[in-house]
DNA sequence: CAAATATACTGAATGGTGTTCAGTAAATCC
DNA sequence: GGATTTACTGAACACCATTCAGTATATTTG
């Protein structure tokens, strides 16, 4: 019968109203400042009913944590896409310093902000992971050719990730003007700094 | 007439006795889970009294920022006194890297966590800027002697300070899960990372 | 010294938050 | 057509930061 499949449909469909509303509103005003309220108001439901689709507020950022980790990874797979690996990996850094400065509030909800990842342990490969691993396959790649000074492509990873984090998230917590960067020399300076640090780990 | 200064002291030990239940409540339970309600409490004062030494929360947690970074930097001229400034650029990032790995709570209110320094722009230079300055006084004397591969030192620093802040926030977001490294192993794994960085940035 | 003023503090009130749950109305099943 | 399941509501709960009229104490003034 097919009336089980098209509730299940609706129920699909309702959570990405929900999602899609969510997404919107994080995006514009940033996580704490969306409400479960206001989420309600945008899409004509009651704050109750959100509760229905979504265990409570941390599940629901979780869900937009997916889809902004695909965004990035779309990203990637758009902007890193040289064939010779190390300018991949170039390419990779600068997409994703400029996906930082471009998206603060999704890149904030997704690495900075305190929420749900700390408890669910398992889940993380699901969100995130195929992004991360996309590194980790250029950084392989150019490891297997030699290139790289790195002898193990985690601590590569972990090194070629904290690097890049560190500028976008310094940087979206304003603690770079304690160096006095222009506000429109910012992208260039990160830019900078991703090249320099990738010079200086090729053999 | 000593009654304005006893008035001006007091009101100097109320303020301090404030910072200090909060910096406890801050460091215990972090910043979103202590209300000013909870402060006033252990003080055993009403909520509206510290309203009158503190204009909001922010201003309250700026005070608290200023006084971990002096414990930061308290650290810094404790951990990292080699003469040579090779070795100190060692010892001042592993140091900075045990302090967010034994300070999760104080590092994020210093670093992460999103408030006021978003709104006063001049006040930076006063909090966390000594401690900052110890870094690139570093660094500039290793650069002074030609032993590092930059040319600028504001750059050296934006790229040092990232990669040092890169592995200590990407670990107290968890995003470090998704490399599976064990719980006891995150220091190790962190060092060697500061490690090799410096490395690489050693002509 | 007494009256007037200034200071320090209170705690209830305002308008918000996430979350729960008894109650209702509609859809589905038998 | 009556019973049951499903979807949804919105008021209620326990919090939150912040404000402010009111009070009680301390200081200054006449």
């Amino acid at each position: 019968m097919g009336i089980s499949e098209r509730k299940e449909r609706e129920k699909g469909e309702m959570k990405k109203m929900i999602t899609t509303a969510a997404m919107k509103m994080f995006l514009e005003d940033g996580y704490a400042k969306t409400s479960i309220r206001n989420i309600a108001d945008s899409i004509e439901y009651s704050p109750g009913t959100i509760y229905l689709y979504y265990k409570d507020k941390d599940e629901l950022l979780y869900e937009v944590q997916g889809q902004a980790f695909l965004k990035l990874l779309e990203a990637f797979k758009t902007h890193a896409t040289s064939k010779d690996p190390i300018r991949r990996l170039e390419q990779l850094g600068k997409t994703y310093v400029s996906f930082g400065l471009e998206n603060p509030e999704l890149y904030d909800l997704m690495f900075i902000i305190r929420a749900p990842m700390n408890v669910d342990d398992e889940l993380h490969k699901d969100n995130g992971g195929e992004t991360f691993f996309y590194l980790v396959d250029c950084l392989e790649e150019c490891m297997k050719n030699g290139l790289l000074i790195f002898k193990d492509p985690m601590q590569a990873a972990l090194q070629v990730w904290s690097m890049m984090h560190g500028l976008v998230s310094l940087n979206l917590r304003c603690r770079l003007k304690v160096m006095v960067i222009g506000e429109e020399s910012i992208q260039p300076v990160l830019f900078k700094a991703v090249e320099e640090y990738l010079d200086s780990i090729v053999v």
